[in-house]
DNA sequence: ATACGTGCAAAGTATTTGCAAACGG
DNA sequence: CCGTTTGCAAATACTTTGCACGTAT
């Protein structure tokens, strides 16, 4: 979906859930809707800072608000910081494999792998949030030169 | 299988993989290895502190030499801090149900979905590992009980 | 004897929080 | 106007690190 359509999505849909509008965390939803990874709250504040600083506060409060209701994914990568990602909860989420040699996180189609969570989920009688799911391991690239260090 | 004997198992892998044995460490595998369920560097500080304490840089160092080398599974669940399950790299994983209203950590068996991971990993040349997967949701009891608060 | 591991305390980082001022509806 | 949000800075919390000493082999 194009990006600034999933901003003013969003944008309403928070007004509609009774929060106001506000530059600094418009500025932060657009910064996320741009990245083209997921991206820690480090970089979205430096990348703000280029044109008008918001505050670090702001925002982790505003990604907290939009985790919260489901416009943002956090993912923990093991980096020891968070990531997040622009979230559409009309749309199944994306998947991802990160290279544990290059650590690169690369896109990966599961569609088998969904339909057997929502086979056991049923089965069991529990209810599995559709998330991104991060897969350790290796891309194509390093298994192909998997033997040396 | 039985704790003692994975204590032992990775205690003379350990050595073979060149590291020192010592009290403290085992200390920390033995803890690992009697926890019910994934523990956080503080429960065994807390812990170990009952009987003779073990220096908090000993306890991560140890946790991550264990990690490194396969025996231990660092689980980030977003509570801030790292969670550490004993692993056995001769055994399948275990995978988890994280309930998102009461936070119980459920054990999931998930065959269907590793078998498809598996496949997706053949079909497109990558190698991925298996470890533990955290799935967020709602356990049984808290699906029954979800329209409320 | 020598390299590795430990304890301790300090440093480093990510994230949260308190509060007064600014802003949105 | 009143409740929400922001900026700022301090506080908190987890994890890592430096170093002198102790221990295993």
């Amino acid at each position: 979906m194009c990006r600034e359509r999933w901003v003013v999505f969003v944008w309403e849909e928070l007004r509609r859930a009774g929060h106001q509008h506000s530059s600094p965390r418009l500025r932060v939803l657009r910064a996320l809707a741009g990245a083209e990874r997921p991206v820690t709250a480090q970089e979205l504040e430096d990348e703000l800072r280029a044109s008008t600083p918001v505050a670090r506060g702001t925002i982790y409060q505003a990604l907290e608000l939009l985790d919260r209701h489901g416009f943002a994914y956090r993912l923990e990568l093991g980096e020891g910081q968070a990531r997040y990602l622009a979230a559409d909860p009309r749309e199944t989420p994306p998947h991802f494999l990160l290279c544990q040699r290059c650590k690169a996180l690369l896109p990966l189609a599961l569609d088998g792998v969904e339909r057997a969570i929502r086979h056991e989920a049923t089965r069991i009688g529990v209810v599995i949030d559709r998330r991104p799911l991060v897969l350790h391991g290796l891309c194509a690239p390093c298994t192909a030169r998997s033997p040396d260090r």
